[in-house]
DNA sequence: TAGATATATGTCCGTTTGCGCATGTGTCCA
DNA sequence: TGGACACATGCGCAAACGGACATATATCTA
């Protein structure tokens, strides 16, 4: 894996990064958090770690990963913001964005 | 294709919508800019418009596409700012940042 | 130390998907 | 109208990848 998009083109890695948010979590969590199995869970949080994705820090048997690097963080927020409108398609973005915002300013499309 | 990650995915559909990025292209030109093969360029076009990431223009027998919506156009933007660093590696992108815009601030990682 | 707990890894399989190649469709022009 | 030109599409194939399942490794505890 040595690009990003494709790293984030996978749901379940999309879905651990999303149960990361808010901080550390065990792998146990994630899997709970998630509904993935852990194996499932496991394989995606070490493609996470090769990329440099994620951290992981280790306390006796329970494992503790956390989000690392300016870029997700940066991905995260981008994605926080704009996920919503693309999962019921493109369609409506303008739509909302113009509902929510910016009532003027139509001279964009 | 459904998931805007899946769609940026794709180093193919990235080269084209880069190729766009100016304004728009016949189909033609694409094939030139991005030494891809015709037919590799018409499909991921057809991928693009289905989406909704592009769109087409017909002027006679050449066909012009050119880049549509609001958040392609901020993923490019996106992209476009740390997509050379990504292509690197994951690891020079905290020293670059740091270089280029703020020397202090080390308190991130 | 034995067993339980927490996590990682190996293997197999089905699906997806991009590409190459050939061909089809639409448009312009002599 | 026939042929050149611009583009789209159908087909077959190979490679990539995620999930399920079984199993291995490491750590804690009684």
């Amino acid at each position: 894996m040595s690009d990003v998009f494709r790293l984030l083109a996978e749901p379940s890695r999309r879905r651990l990064l999303d149960a990361l948010r808010l901080g550390e979590r065990s792998v146990g969590e994630l899997v709970d958090r998630t509904h993935m199995s852990q194996p499932s869970v496991s394989k995606q949080l070490r493609v996470l770690l090769d990329f440099g994705a994620v951290r992981l820090r280790k306390a006796g048997r329970t494992h503790l990963y956390s989000i690392h690097g300016r870029p997700l963080r940066e991905a995260s927020e981008w994605l926080a913001y704009y996920e919503r409108f693309w999962e019921q398609g493109l369609g409506r973005l303008d739509k909302v964005l113009t509902e929510e915002a910016r009532p003027k300013r139509s001279g964009d499309r």
